[in-house]
DNA sequence: TAGATTGTTAATCGATTAACAATC
DNA sequence: TAGATTGTTAATCGATTAACAATC
């Protein structure tokens, strides 16, 4: 994921938000009330100062001597990520990737609402993905103005990713979601996350070549699930 | 992507490298024959200087006053990241992102060869994805070896993902690309790379947050195509 | 030759880690 | 109170950027 960084929170900070967000979920579903940072530390293999530090730049969140409240911080997290807020969300490009974002539990259980679903074959406009209806892309701006989308996922082919992120754009959205290895074009205000994913397979591979019996972790892209 | 680097490389520097790469290819395809880093670097919205210090690492692969040979660059860093090696890879896990991954492009292009499927649901073993027909993850083991498969991909849920990377390991699989969001647990001498799709999606809702009118860009995770 | 551009060293910048006083 | 753990400042570490000599 890539993404400039804004007023003084580094990248690095927002995308280890995230990960704590997950883990005092999980912590919530296992019943435990209170973790340390030392805790939190362990279960996501991040130092515990870290963590201290990252939380640090939003406020104060813990008691000292005790830790910090597992439901309080989720909720803190949560609003400092903006998911408290309600956003709609529509998918552009139902192939392969589009069709597995569509059904990917992550982007439900985080809250955000897809709403509009589009492509521009005529043989899957009309079909249904999960309760949704594929759209013609040739309605885009209509419908998202109509259900008020703001996020955009582009998951069309890197030859089309721009010509889709203009239409967005030109339709009022407010940040996009990008799955097009291209260099994304966007005007300075709507904020986009570009994914890669041929960035992972491949640095994997150089690790193999690179590492005969030499230790590994590589761990810190995204994960889905 | 999550990964520990070894050696001395860091792994912001392994992971600018498939982007070079990918660079590179584009402009073979536009039959450029020769490009700067500052060519390079207009592309890819990345430092002149920050692409000659990552290739310094590797070696002196442009020639001065000049600039790079496009083929012989693209030619080297495939080298690098070892994507002249033959790297068969399994997928585990036939959801809706694992279909995704199997019908991936990205993975192919790259030299990659998907070799086995499989999934655990007998509604879906025996079923074909392109030419391939998905195994019973029973036969994981068997069929691992059997057409040598260095590399797994799991794309099962979170909770069955330490399960299947523990029964990769003893089938003698050599690293894996994890696409659930638990922290996996393997020998240091197998490499892995994590994707967390989540952690954009969420980092996209901070900026959007966090932003008013701000500018914006974030770009840098990861890309499918 | 003059101009361009690399490879590399030095300077800067930013992020991580360590340390510790505050305090629950 | 004594022990634990935060929040925060200082120290370290590493990565990025700038500068420039080498040279095509």
């Amino acid at each position: 994921m890539t993404m400039q960084e804004n007023l003084s929170i580094s990248k690095a900070t927002v995308d280890r938000l995230p990960r704590y967000y997950r883990c005092l979920r999980q912590l919530t579903d296992e019943g435990v009330e209170i973790a340390s940072s030392e805790e939190l530390g362990r279960r996501l293999a991040i130092n515990p100062e870290q963590i201290r530090k990252d939380l640090a730049f939003f406020g104060q969140f813990g008691k000292k001597g005790v830790g910090y409240y597992v439901a309080e911080l989720k909720e803190s997290i949560g609003n400092i990520l903006g998911l408290d807020q309600h956003w709609n969300v529509a998918i552009i490009g139902m192939g392969h990737l589009g069709a597995a974002l569509a059904n990917y539990q992550g982007i439900a259980r985080l809250g955000f609402h897809l709403v509009a679903i589009f492509d521009v074959n005529p043989v899957v406009i009309g079909t249904r993905v999960g309760e949704r209806r594929v759209e013609d892309i040739a309605y885009l701006a209509e419908i998202i103005a109509e259900r008020d989308v703001q996020i955009g996922v582009i998951a069309v082919p890197a030859a089309h990713a721009q010509d889709v992120a203009d239409q967005l754009v030109a339709a009022g959205i407010r940040g996009i979601w990008n799955f097009a290895p291209i260099k994304l074009q966007v005007p300075p205000n709507v904020p986009f996350v570009s994914e890669d994913l041929s960035v992972g397979l491949s640095s994997l591979s150089y690790y193999l070549t690179h590492t005969s019996a030499e230790n590994e972790d590589l761990s810190d892209k995204k994960l889905p699930d």
